[in-house]
DNA sequence: CATTCCATCACCCTATTGTGGGATGCCTTT
DNA sequence: AAAGGCATCCCACAATAGGGTGATGGAATG
């Protein structure tokens, strides 16, 4: 199996060097790139080939949750390893939303670096320990905690609701369910006398949130 | 520091004694239950305090999910990671959302298995590495693949938007902003050209399926 | 200082929703 | 056979929302 590729961007000389000698250290891989910034990413990248990148999100010029963005779009393939001392909600959620492959928060040790690169090389998604958690309460709360509710919708309730959080009105309903207006808005009734709500909006807001749906 | 009290719940008896001497072997940690299924859940866990537990999905009478939620419930403290052999998304969606703190495939080896009880002790969440790739492309998807749009909403107009998707009324809104009702209308107009809706209903879903607000 | 953007408010008219009835026919359960 | 739930439809009336147009004052920009 041949070496893994890396290339690193990162702002600090000292750590830039260190996780250079670091990575190039390893039997199993070599660092093809250190970048101090994002100025010619693209062209750095194409020229480095790296199978794994390690981004720094604090950097001058383009910041590196910038940069995951545009790696991801130019290069969907290859997976990005943030690492920063940032552990705030705003900075991981942007970062994995951009695309990020894992989080890697500046205090972990060498070789949880050096493990960490394999691990994402593997594809996992190698994440400090808090952010990790963190990211499993994102999840956790986006999908509402206490959903498994479940208020006795009938099937066509069921698929009246289905078509509202598509954004259609009562009439376009009505059409592509090949029912009458009247029923639409008969079920509707139903819906919202089950849902303990008294609008349209209302009524997307709770099935959205609760994936009723 | 005091040794981690492990619970564990595993219907195959050969898997259950095994991990049961994997951990009682450890100096930090200690085994303080090992159960064939979830019988009188609540009432073991109450007699062996346990810091951490190790939950099969798959067992006969009430499954690994059913178990963590209803710990979850009574015990929200307790973290529980979930050991299995499935990987495919409906499982681990459903773990993840039930609450579970981790999840571990059980190929995982005897070494990782005690690092994860370990990690997830410390406020981490171990997940296999497919496992954790898989809940980050379910959190991006979840998030909206062509998100990071902005649709240059003004501050008052995020404001309205803000009130909309808790449900209120024009009229509410109004209220509660301290402007009149004909200004909300404007500044709903003005929001649906941005978003390029047409009804409230529209903008509610773009907003919270876009994270908008 | 002219222009543009914004927040604010008003009025008119139409379309869509919300609410409260009621009716029919078809199931399934009792 | 009676009772209940469901899906289907209808009507009427009130409330809310959508679309168009325009006006005012303030802040920011050039």
């Amino acid at each position: 199996m041949s070496s893994i590729r890396v290339a690193l961007f990162e702002d600090n000389f000292h750590l830039r060097e260190s996780l250079y000698f670091l990575i190039a250290a390893e039997a199993d891989m070599e660092c093809v790139g250190a970048f101090a910034d994002c100025n010619g990413l693209k062209q750095n990248i194409v020229a480095a080939k790296p199978d794994v990148i390690l981004m720094d999100i604090e950097m001058p010029g383009m910041n590196g949750i910038e940069a995951v963005a545009e790696i991801k779009q130019a290069f969907p393939g290859i997976p990005v390893l943030m690492q920063t001392i940032f552990q705030d909600d705003e900075h991981i959620f942007n970062a994995l939303c951009a695309g990020a492959s894992g989080y890697l928060l500046k205090s972990a040790d060498p070789q949880q670096y050096l493990q960490a690169i394999r691990d994402v090389r593997q594809g996992g998604a190698p994440m400090s320990g808090p952010v990790a958690r963190r990211v499993l309460e994102l999840f956790q709360q986006t999908v509402k905690p206490e959903s498994r509710n479940h208020y006795d919708l009938t099937q066509k309730e069921k698929e009246v609701l289905a078509e509202l959080i598509e954004g259609k009105s009562f009439k376009m309903i009505a059409d592509s369910l090949g029912i009458s207006y009247e029923t639409v808005r008969s079920h509707m009734k139903s819906i919202y006398n089950k849902l303990h709500v008294h609008s349209n909006t209302e009524a997307v807001i709770k099935a959205l949130k609760e994936r009723l749906v």
